[in-house]
DNA sequence: ATACTATATGAACGATCGGTCGTTTAGTTT
DNA sequence: AAACTAAACGACCGATCGTTCATATAGTAT
């Protein structure tokens, strides 16, 4: 049953093209994408995507989850390995931070583009990308709130509002460092975060100098 | 000479293209935007745009021209009648989230858009709006690096550092509003800049409470 | 009135878009 | 071997893309 050579060719094939479809994405948007490119890219003919989704748009929502799915296993479960608190949040930024410098999408981020591709239009696509980034807002929220509470950082910080500026500071390092062409924009982004969490960190131990 | 109605009239014309062209390309990006949604949006026809530009890219630099003539007059000139220094500089913090929440352009941000857009797509159009971010960055440096000589800020600030993080933390303002339909990400991006500044200013009566 | 120029149009072009359809290939089941 | 199924293909469709071109209109110059 789960040995079918049919399926699983399938489901290889399905994986290789969403992950194309992923990087292509990450330089042209979702929509920008178009099939015929997407096809030559991956050596195989147009008219099998139909085989697998029903229109552009099944396609466009399934990569939305499987960008999801590298983001988690790329950022969020190695990040997870840090000690809960002050540091986790720190090592979020910082995996972030090396998925960019390490090039793993050739358009650098794929949520920055898909979400100002989609922001503005009504659809599918925009509420899965919209779900998408408030899932990971929550996390980075979540975790704020757990180096309040274990101490880490000082009682008075808002962990929505500290959740904005590290996203914030973080989605526009991949902007900067690629449309200027060169890494500085990295550095502030991490010097940023690492300032405002010492700022707010009573123990100072618990952080790198810079 | 001056008073020649065609060539009036032309002017006119390339600026009601223009507006329009910065409006839609606020939604759907320089690419995006098709010469005939365009056209239909003004009432004209399409073949009217060769009359002016010789082909889509020269009326893409255009429009980047314009957006940039358009950011200059409605945040950089309102915001330098404030006092130089660091008030100077949260004006222009402010000047920018009132583009944003008076809905000046329908897509929110022009320069997000088109930055992520062409920030992986060799060409002049990308050159154009790489420089203008360039300008703008180096506005910025230059109102913080005012605000350190006169005194407004500590002496050990880094005023490219400061610039990053303001731009960074006024550009996701817009993208969230918009991607999750509520202004918080408004309130959040205005309350970073100012508590980054008050703690870097050793004067409190500069900057309003909250 | 005539010649000239800037502006705008409508019809058409080749290229590419997302998508359909009938067929073939590869692998499983009986 | 025959029947069946999932996957992939080539050919083709209507729509739209940016662009060209011959022509018409509007305003200036002589």
């Amino acid at each position: 049953m789960t040995d079918d050579g049919r399926l699983l060719r399938g489901r290889r094939s399905r994986e290789a093209i969403l992950g194309q479809a992923v990087s292509l994405a990450s330089v042209e948007g979702l929509d920008g994408l178009s099939l015929s490119r997407l096809a030559t890219a991956l050596g195989i003919s147009k008219s099998g995507f139909f085989a697998h989704w029903r229109d552009k748009e099944q396609l466009q929502l399934d990569a939305v989850d499987w960008a999801v799915r590298q983001w988690t296993e790329r950022i969020i479960s190695p990040a997870l390995h840090a000690p809960r608190g002050v540091r986790r949040l720190f090592a979020l930024h910082e995996a972030r931070l090396r998925f960019y410098t390490d090039r793993v999408l050739p358009g650098g981020c794929f949520f920055l583009t898909v979400q100002t591709e989609f922001d503005d239009r009504p659809g599918p696509v925009r509420e899965r990308v919209s779900q998408a980034m408030r899932d990971w807002l929550a996390l980075l929220r979540r975790v704020a709130a757990e180096a309040v509470e274990c101490g880490d950082l000082r009682p008075d910080v808002d962990p929505a509002q500290l959740a904005y500026e590290i996203e914030a500071l973080g989605e526009l390092a991949v902007a900067h460092s690629r449309l200027f062409r060169e890494p500085q924009a990295i550095t502030y982004s991490r010097r940023a975060v690492l300032q405002r969490l010492r700022a707010l960190c009573p123990d100072p131990a618990l952080l790198p100098e810079d």
